[in-house]
RNA sequence: GGCCUCGUCGUCUAGUCCGGUCUAGGACGCCAGGUUUUCAUCCUGGUAACACGGGUUCGAAUCCCGUCGAGGCUACCA
């Protein structure tokens, strides 16, 4: 049974590299019939916080990156756990004193100050600095200051990694490193192994900055002689000027998307096709698509710069694709949100404006920006009322026609307005040009806006030959 | 500095394993045209890339070597 997991440290929100990294093995997972467990990492009680964590959980549920295992919205799931690792303080402690005992690991009573001696005497002998502790070869008895080392062995270290390939380390390069302040206090990369080893972890999908602590992870593993793991490490998503993504790119967690009113279901779709794709040229996947089609083998190793113009393409696809229903629902939330009172309309208003918007937004947030003009009568140059070389006369006329057009209609008609209108254009061979851009200007006051059919639909009859008037009265003042 | 990873349009990528079908395909963006009273939508077209230098070969984006470039790691954080 394959199980993968994602593990991520409750130190902030839920960024958009976790989130990548926490897709890639789910996808991994159900494609292969396997397990995904969420594990959180909290050993540094100092950075981790409660609300992180929940920011976490609920950011990778709300994407449907549901657990089988490990935290959820659900409490605790599987019987694997408990699945933070501020509570497994008991669980590592064994394991620490098996390393010691078989000498793999030794109490380093090095003082900063000492360290510092060694480093610097490398640097003036032109070498490069790597620990090998004077504290190796001897058991001792740890004083308050003492660390707990692993004793690198001088071996190589290969790895085949599932998406980058075959990729060898010399551990005579790498140093004597900590992986326990005491006891009581066990440090990532022990904690890790410990932790997939015990929770039945077979492949382990994480970014590429954990390439350099495989090694470190290999030879823990085999010192405590555990199963080997697979690896597979995850090209990184990165800022436009190809660095880290960080908070001086813009939003980088979910949650700063969520709340700008991007749908789940494009955030997956985007976030697979960062990185992955089937080999052909298609664009939209459902998560249950993807997770049918989806293979490491097909992974790309290079990093991959987050465009969020492609994610708001994506976006504006997916808002199109949602239920009436939904996109009303969601509509009413996000005016509420941008400060509209949606009470002064009625039902039938809501659901006009919000399917004249869902056409032009690439997010939800972006609702309401450009309808000022409904809410209030506009203010706007007059001159903007001509079409093409219409002079003041023609465009009285013209606002005067539609006036009359407008008197005689009932309010039921409203809904067929815009066949009313075009019909009687022709009828009375008006040019559709001269009639319906004075009458556009007129109500919404802007050179660009909906149509004015629906904006008269939204309007209503009355207030629409309110507009029309001052339109006319502007024009006859400009004179 | 050392170690590791990577290098196809501005961006995401197909093609690379098994050299010819690649005068390098798709999408986003951008530009132009069409539909439309305008905007948006939609449709059509265009723009634009094999990092560089050697080598192997009849033939290289694809294989080999080197160079350059980019990123990551180099903690008693994770």
């Amino acid at each position: 049974m394959i199980k993968t997991r994602i593990a991520p440290s409750p130190t902030g929100n839920l960024h958009i590299g976790t989130t990548r990294t926490a897709l890639f093995n789910y996808l991994y997972a159900k494609n292969q019939q396997g397990k995904f467990v969420i594990r959180i990492e909290d050993t540094d009680i100092a950075r981790s916080t409660k609300e992180s964590e929940q920011d976490i959980i609920e950011g990778l549920e709300w994407l449907g990156l549901i657990p089988d295992e490990g935290v959820s919205l659900r409490g605790e799931l599987g019987d694997l756990g408990p699945y933070r690792q501020s509570q497994r303080a008991d669980t590592y402690r064994p394991y620490l004193e098996q390393l010691l005992a078989t000498g793999d690991a030794y109490w380093c009573n090095l003082t900063d100050s000492e360290l510092e001696e060694l480093k610097t005497k490398a640097e003036q002998e032109q070498r490069q600095f790597v620990l090998r502790s004077p504290y190796r070869e001897q058991k001792q008895e740890p004083t308050p200051q003492s660390v707990i080392r692993f004793k690198v062995p001088d071996t190589k270290v290969i790895f085949e990694d599932k998406i980058k390939g075959k990729i060898e380390f010399d551990t005579s390069l790498l140093g004597d490193f900590v992986i326990a302040k005491n006891l009581d206090y066990p440090l990532y990369n022990f904690v890790v192994v410990v932790d997939d080893e015990l929770m039945e972890i077979t492949h382990i999908i994480r970014g590429d900055d954990h390439i350099a602590n495989t090694p470190k992870q290999i030879l823990i593993n085999k010192a405590l002689g555990f199963k080997n793991k697979q690896f597979a490490h995850l090209p990184l998503i990165l800022a436009p000027d190809k660095s880290k993504m960080s908070k001086r790119f813009g939003a980088t967690s979910i949650k700063e998307y969520r709340e700008q009113g991007y749908l789940p279901e494009a955030m997956i779709n985007f976030l697979a096709l960062l990185g992955w794709n089937e080999g052909n040229d298609r664009e939209y996947y459902t998560l249950g698509e993807i997770i049918a089609k989806f293979s490491l083998k097909r992974v790309q190793k290079s990093g991959a710069i987050f465009n969020i113009q492609k994610l708001d393409s994506i976006n504006s696809h997916y808002i199109k694709q949602l239920s009436q229903e939904k996109q009303l629902e969601f509509g009413r939330e996000y005016l509420v949100k941008n400060g509209f009172d949606i009470n002064q309309w009625t039902a039938n208003q809501l659901n006009q404006i919000i399917k004249l918007e869902i056409q032009r937004i690439k997010k939800f947030s972006d609702i309401g920006r450009e309808l000022d003009f409904l809410w209030q009568q506009p203010e706007y140059n007059p001159e903007i009322l001509a079409y093409k070389a219409m002079n003041n006369p023609q465009i009285i006329a013209s606002l005067e026609w539609s006036q009359k057009l407008l008197y005689n209609i009932k309010d039921n008609d409203l809904e067929n307005i815009e066949q009313l209108i075009k019909t009687a254009i022709q009828e009375d061979s008006q040019q559709m040009g001269e009639i319906l851009w004075p009458l556009r200007v007129a109500l919404s006051g802007k050179e660009k806006s909906p149509s004015p059919f629906e904006i008269i639909a939204i309007l209503g009859k009355d207030e629409s030959i309110r507009r029309l008037q001052s339109a006319i009265s502007l024009i006859s003042l400009d004179k």
